[in-house]
DNA sequence: CTAGGATAAGTTGGATCCAATCCAGGATCA
DNA sequence: TGATCCTGGATTGGATCCAACTTATCCTAG
């Protein structure tokens, strides 16, 4: 999230992402041009940009002459985003792992202390997003990364509704699962690392297929 | 690829798409709005939004005031590219497996034969593409099928610079895993045919990576 | 002769206006 | 009463014009 990007489509670009990925637009809700427009004080042309740069991202979906809305996801759909995540992940995970340093352990220690010792919902989601997305920062393969942050665009709402609906509690399953993910890097055991990873996903997937009141 | 859709942008980037695809603009190669809309006889407008489509498809790239060009890519990233299919389309096999029936496995025995009767390079790209989606096309999930194309368009000109530069030879071991995959398929065997689709990318992935000159 | 910078041409980004399409509401006719 | 057609408003798609940026060229200074 850039501070003020110099094209003013990006800059929208960056605003309707924010919204969309914190909730405030929802699935199934449109995007009218003309008020994201007037709203940031542009012409519709560069909203029309931003809106296909979104729908690149998986964050927007297109209807030739119906406009723009955020994909409303079913259950099915989203379980299979979870089973490419299974396998998708892992992959950047062990590209990268080699090159994980010290520094980088640390700081993911210290956003695992952070996560388990937060409490709200919005907060979860951003630490967590943040910790997985930087176990895989070493990887420096920008087609697969940005397919990853794809992957989580697209699930973030439900995510949220699960979080919101479940509450916080059972958390501690996913700490462990963080920690043992983190001594498997520094152990930097790609197998070890990669097992904890799918089956952390792989968890957290079957647990959403328990809560269809999610997508209603 | 419709005849001729209603929409001017859509219409623009189908024909982008055929271009690209086909190896008619290379990768590098830029792609300027008012040469295509000259050519297309539309604005450059309609342009815009069709190189934004591509852009979602993995097909140009952009970079603000810059333009758009076809993206070309290093050995490196090529082969990640086929290591995310490895795990990936086997996804969509086997979960369209059990909706495959007996006129999808005459349809791709009939296909494979015109691949092994084949003879040109243009063609067996075509018809090996059409082959491997339509072993997907029972999968009906379009959020995992679209991004199968997406891989298969980026690494579209690779695979036709390979063929071109090693000729048709050996291309029986590519036949005998088409009809060992047909075959599993027909058991319904979902271990099988992901093992043989693994294996086929796996080894065609290997094979590329023997031939830097691809990337020159 | 080379390095640096000013300048001009070429290309993309954005604003405004107009045309085409979609959708909802109501009127008409069987 | 019901379905169909029409019409009006609302919204998106497209064209033209202008502004901003990038880049290559050429000139000047060292």
């Amino acid at each position: 999230m850039t501070a003020s990007p110099e094209v003013a489509s990006q800059r929208i670009a960056a605003h309707l992402r924010a919204e969309i990925l914190s909730g405030r637009i929802g699935p199934g809700e449109r995007i009218r041009q003309e008020d994201v427009a007037a709203r940031l004080g542009a012409s519709r042309l560069p909203v029309r940009e931003a809106l296909r740069m979104l729908e690149a991202e998986g964050l927007t979906e297109h209807a030739a002459n119906r406009g723009a809305r955020v994909p409303a996801l079913s259950m099915r759909q989203v379980q299979m985003l979870y089973r490419i995540r299974e396998r998708v992940e892992p992959l950047a995970l062990t590209d990268g792992l080699p090159h994980v340093d010290a520094a980088l352990l640390d700081r993911l220690t210290e956003l695992e202390a952070r996560i388990e010792a937060g409490t709200g919902v919005g907060e979860f989601l951003a630490l967590d997003r943040e910790f997985h997305l930087l176990t895989y920062s070493t990887c420096d393969q920008e087609l697969l990364t940005s397919m990853i942050v794809r992957l989580w665009n697209s699930t973030q709402h439900y995510r949220r509704a699960y979080l919101t609906i479940t509450g916080m509690s059972h958390r501690w399953i996913a700490h462990a699962e963080h920690n043992l993910l983190i001594e498997a890097m520094r152990r930097g055991d790609p197998d070890d690392a990669e097992r904890y990873l799918a089956g952390h996903i792989r968890r957290t997937r079957t647990e959403l297929s328990r809560h269809p009141e999610v997508f209603v």
